[in-house]
RNA sequence: GCGGGUGUAGCUCAGUGGUAGAGCACCACGUUGCCAACGUGGCUGUCGAGGGUUCGACUCCCUUCACCCGCUCCA
């Protein structure tokens, strides 16, 4: 599957733009750069805020609670929280980050076990000059992979006769330090396949709390908002009179230590996500996900996103999280991806009642199709919820239930670069003597446009300096993102603006100074011009913004 | 993590051991006045970083960082 040369080429001509325009920098950049982070400049902070403010006033403070929207089973309501970045080491425990994020892992390449490292301990087998031959895992105390009573005699006849009788007990640490090269093998003695060398899932960022803080103290950044909604629950619940269904929204950042980040900030270890928590009876959950679903999927596309770069979805089974019953992701084709290939945007999950329950009880884990509080050695919680009632109690049906959830949680970076990719484009307009030339356009949809407006006296005399930055002054004042430029020529001027991708440049010309006091007003996409009244302007832009 | 490529002015790039360049952009002045104008003048550089070889390094060698491409990985 080859990449079309085209698509990187163009990929290369955003990243460009984006650095030569001041919409995205790399993090650090004058000290050689930092893998995986990414700053916004001046046009960027504006777009990426466009973005979440659409996301936060379509989601949260433009919702209808009193009627059901437009597919919805039934009204409901909207809030929003905002929790901050660290959270009780516990939370992760029991939502399963821990043991998947934090610690050296190795698996074996036959059956596919995964262990982690720190718990494996090998029985050793060396030569007359000490070399390592033959190294057997197990794991003390384990049901599964303890050391067998026979695991000496079948180690030292797969071992050969090279070595000596001595049968050594040495961690993986000890043993990938001794000379030689000996591969570790599987703790399963039904198995005993090679295991691959460890490997970091230290994927959550790993902090102190505390100006003393030791090991002890360790806390980590959230790689998710949506634990801040789990968490507080109960708060929302007790505190803003909202009855199940209803949604709690979250905007906020989030870190991963990713294997491989990459592709401009599709993959980026600081990321900002705009998660809701959608809390639902368990009888209607499946319709809740259908809604969440189609209902995401339209808002790219009232935002430019064109249907024939964006899919939605639905995992196969086997591709699902054990608590959940079901997952769709939207999907977008960037040009930095093969042909045919497309970059998650979002998932909508539907998640049951894992995370409340693991947070009542602790950490779940399936077992025969049902989620159980997993149980350590000693048959006790592994890890420990918080023991707090999180059920809800709904007093019309006079019934007590978990609520279960449907999360369709969005990365506001990657939408902001699918909004960046959709809207790069390459025209070709005449030149003031009718020549074509190549225009590059970011056609932004105007609510997420980064300004909305452009001021230009046709020339930079003559008293049009003076109408234009009265005008300038009036969009200011009504809230609206607008730019003055009386720099260079009009023609240059209008390009400038095309290619940040203001979508109206207002000009005054000879007849506003002149005769009438009327302005033009012309479109980026159409290049088409039309003229009302000065004073009529700002309302104009306004009903437009507002109308798109 | 492995392999390949790239890194020089704000941007795109040339320069391969001997005084760092071009185009565009930007700024000033003049002329023109609705879609990348023209003329004149001007500003801009830790040559990604660190070390080495050399009388002398953007150039050769080593190390390192970042980005791109292909594998690998991706809760």
């Amino acid at each position: 599957m080859s990449k079309d040369s085209d698509s990187s080429n163009q990929m290369d001509k955003i990243v460009a733009l984006c650095k030569r325009k001041g919409f995205i920098f790399q993090n650090s950049e004058i000290y050689g750069g930092q893998n995986g982070f990414w700053d916004y400049g001046p046009l960027g902070v504006e777009l990426k805020r466009n973005v979440r403010e659409a996301w936060w006033q379509d989601m949260v403070n433009m919702h209808d609670p009193l009627d059901a929207p437009q597919g919805a089973p039934t009204a409901f309501q909207m809030v929003g929280v905002d929790t901050s970045i660290i959270m009780h080491p516990q939370v992760w425990k029991c939502s399963g980050h821990y043991d998947l994020f934090v610690d050296k892992m190795v698996d074996c390449k036959q059956c596919k076990s995964r262990f982690r490292a720190d718990h494996l301990r090998f029985k050793l087998m060396v030569n007359e000059i000490g070399e390592p031959l033959l190294a057997w895992g197990y794991m003390p105390g384990s049901d599964d992979y303890d050391w067998p009573s026979s695991g000496d005699k079948k180690l030292q006849k797969a071992a050969g006769d090279a070595a000596t009788d001595d049968i050594s007990d040495v961690t993986l640490d000890q043993l990938t330090e001794m000379p030689g090269s000996v591969h570790p093998h599987c703790p399963n003695p039904a198995c005993r396949g090679e295991l691959t060398d460890p490997r970091d899932f230290n994927l959550m960022f790993k902090t102190i709390v505390g100006a003393l803080g030791t090991e002890d103290d360790a806390a980590f950044l959230r790689p998710e908002t949506a634990q801040g909604i789990f968490v507080n629950f109960k708060n929302v619940v007790d505190s803003s009179r909202v009855k199940v269904p209803f949604g709690v929204a979250q905007i906020g950042k989030s870190f991963r230590n990713e294997i491989t980040p990459r592709n401009f900030t599709f993959r980026s270890r600081e990321f900002e996500q705009m998660e809701i928590e959608f809390f639902c009876h368990p009888d209607s959950s499946q319709q809740w996900y259908q809604y969440w679903r189609d209902r995401r999927f339209a808002w790219y596309t009232s935002l430019g996103i064109g249907s024939e770069r964006l899919t939605l979805r639905d995992h196969d089974a086997d591709e699902l999280s054990h608590y959940s019953v079901g997952t769709a992701d939207i999907e977008y084709q960037f040009p930095f991806m093969a042909e045919g290939e497309f970059g998650e945007l979002e998932g909508i999950a539907h998640r049951g009642d894992f995370d409340l329950r693991s947070h009542m009880e602790g950490k779940l884990m399936a077992k025969d199709g049902k989620l159980e509080v997993q149980l350590d050695e000693h048959g006790q919680p592994k890890w420990r919820g918080s023991g707090k009632d999180l059920t809800y109690f709904d007093d019309q049906a006079k019934e007590r239930f978990t609520p279960h959830v449907i999360e369709p949680s969005a990365g506001a970076d990657r939408a902001t670069l699918a909004f960046i990719c959709e809207a790069y484009y390459e025209d070709e307009q005449p030149d003031d003597k009718g020549n074509m030339q190549s225009r590059t356009v970011m056609r932004f949809h105007p609510r997420l446009a980064p300004i909305k407006v452009a001021v230009l006296p046709l020339i930079k005399k003559a008293g049009m300096p003076e109408k234009a930055k009265e005008l300038f002054r009036s969009l200011k004042s009504a809230g609206i993102a607008a730019q003055y430029d009386e720099q260079s020529a009009i023609g240059r001027r209008y390009r400038r603006q095309d290619e940040i991708g203001t979508p109206w440049c207002i000009t005054i010309d000879g007849q506003t100074v002149d005769e009438d006091n009327t302005v033009t007003l012309r479109d980026r996409d159409t290049l088409e011009q039309v003229r009302l009244p000065m004073e009529e302007v700002v309302n104009e832009i306004s009903n437009r913004l507002r109308s798109q």
